[in-house]
RNA sequence: UCCCGGGUAGCUCAGCCGGCAGAGCAGGUGGCUGUUAACCACCCUGUCGGGGGUUCGAAUCCCUCCCCGGGAGCCA
């Protein structure tokens, strides 16, 4: 008998029906004549709940079917008699056992468990409650990231992991070289690249957004979808060294462009949460209250409120809010003034726009006023930063002045020049970090929960 | 990288003005005819993060190193 996923038994199921199901057990209840095994396969939140009466040969392998264990049980579903589940499978035939589980040392016993203790054991995580989430949640997330874009007629483009450019100025770079660590070729006592697998240095990509701009100037509208890697030694709950990001570009577009696709964006992905992990999001809510239907259906219907950067220095100004580093036009906004917008003064998402030329990169678009760029962040509350994005400057002449003001080298971004000269448009675009989007979305606190594998300096063992 | 707070049983934590190492959960055994992180009874569990020092005596006080968490900076 072939198996069925439970996902597709609790919603599709008949009762009365043979089937035959596989997983890992979640918990055992063992009474005089009957036990209940709670059997979690992956594809759902539930547990499908497998009944054992006495008389069934599968009692005799009772003893084996710990927490943890990986069975298969076949039996007749049915109606279920109790509350707490609709469906229940009466086990009358036998429940093989593929692999039992030690409950002397299988470390997730029928218990809480922090999510610091679940970190050290990255490897077995995925099979619990909270992980199960937010990994389903995650998988939706980023099907809904291609259908939103796909639908709208954007490209989908593989920028390069491995890239030359090193004056984005997004943090610094880890280096890819095939050189011998222990006897590196020097030229006026520094390394000598140009021995090196391609000739020059190369990084692991901080952004693909340079690369995205020539493919909007060709392609329209595109985006990326793809890992991204900072070697900034931050230790934090929002950062990690390898993280996945989306970045549209699009062409004949301007900030409030951006801003448009950025909140439509942004409400798709929540909507398509909503319809399709509602019990995932249940179990968060239940157990760590840091997200809600409630609240992913406002966010999934609300439009980002905005200000500009000048009026958000206004708002700061006006704040009763004792701040410990400073409020002036000009400076940066810290993340406890972000977070006064967010969580205090809106109480939800807001985008930030048109902050001063000086705290921002040399690619954004100069305003009229020139003074401010036509740059564009999305803050949302307890994370900060999900979104950065601008209008690029398309102007060459403005474009060359502000790559002297900032000493960013001419010899390695001709190219970059080159689509100022040659057909040169307006056009536009953000970076969303999909960690912290997904951070958000599930209400997770440590960025490292939301990625199976989080990167981060001195931590790379799972 | 900086500033705080931690590290004691498998897990979560109490014990910390020095004097025999504790609880809850998990686990084991037994009981119970339908349980829902079942319930009831009994039982087991220790490199008190590592190293050094003070002391008759250190989980407790001091130094040092390691690890973890929270916040900050950098950013998505």
């Amino acid at each position: 008998m072939q198996r069925i996923r439970i996902k597709k038994l609790l919603s599709e199921g008949i009762a009365g029906q043979d089937i035959s199901v596989c997983g890992w057990v979640r918990t055992k209840r063992e009474s005089k004549g009957i036990a209940f095994i709670a059997l979690n396969d992956g594809s759902t939140q539930d547990t499908l709940q497998l009944v054992i009466p006495e008389t069934s040969p599968a009692f005799q392998k009772l003893s084996q079917c710990n927490t943890g264990a990986a069975i298969r049980a076949a039996g007749v579903l049915k109606e279920s008699p109790a509350k707490g589940q609709r469906f229940e499978v009466e086990v009358v035939s036998e429940i093989e056992v593929f692999g039992d589980a030690d409950p002397a040392t299988y470390p997730l016993q029928k218990k809480g468990h922090t999510l610091e203790f679940m970190r050290e054991i990255g490897h077995l995580r995925p099979r619990t409650n909270t992980f199960g989430a937010v990994l389903r949640v995650r998988n939706i997330l980023a099907e809904a990231v291609h259908e939103f874009f796909q639908d709208r007629g954007f490209i989908w483009v593989h920028t390069p992991i491995i890239t030359a450019s090193d004056c984005e100025g997004a943090g610094d770079l880890f280096t890819v070289t095939t050189l011998d660590l222990e006897k590196l070729p020097k030229g006026n006592g520094s390394v000598d690249f140009s021995q090196d697998f391609f000739g020059r240095r190369a990084f692991l990509t901080v952004s693909g957004q340079l690369e995205g701009e020539f493919l909007a100037m060709a392609l329209g509208d595109v985006y990326t979808f793809g890992p991204t890697f900072r070697a900034e030694n931050s230790n934090t709950s929002r950062h990690l060294s390898e993280f996945w990001m989306i970045e549209p570009e699009i062409a004949f577009a301007n900030l409030r462009d951006d801003m448009e696709l950025a909140g439509d964006f942004f409400r798709f992905l929540c909507e398509r949460v909503l319809e399709k992990c509602e019990s995932e999001i249940a179990f968060l809510e239940k157990f760590y209250k840091n997200t809600s239907i409630a609240e992913l259906k406002t966010l999934s219907e609300k439009s980002f409120v905005h200000i500009s950067y000048s009026d958000a220095i206004k708002e700061l100004e006006r704040a009763k809010e004792k701040f410990e580093f400073p409020v002036k036009w000009g400076l940066d906004l810290q993340s406890e003034h972000e977070r006064y917008l967010t969580d205090k003064v809106y109480n939800g998402p807001v985008i930030v726009t048109d902050y001063p030329q000086e705290i921002k990169a040399f690619y954004m678009r100069l305003n009229d006023d020139g003074k401010t760029v036509a740059a564009m962040d999305v803050l949302v509350p307890k994370i900060g930063e999900i979104i950065g994005g601008s209008q690029r400057e398309e102007r060459l002449d403005v474009l060359t002045e502000r790559m002297r003001e900032s000493g960013i080298p001419f010899e390695n971004m001709a190219w970059y020049l080159d689509l100022r000269r040659y057909g040169s448009a307006p056009h536009a675009g953000f970076g969303l970090g999909f960690e912290r989007l997904v951070q958000y979305i599930t209400g997770m606190q440590n960025i490292r929960d939301v990625i199976p594998c989080p990167r981060a300096p001195q931590t790379i063992k799972f």
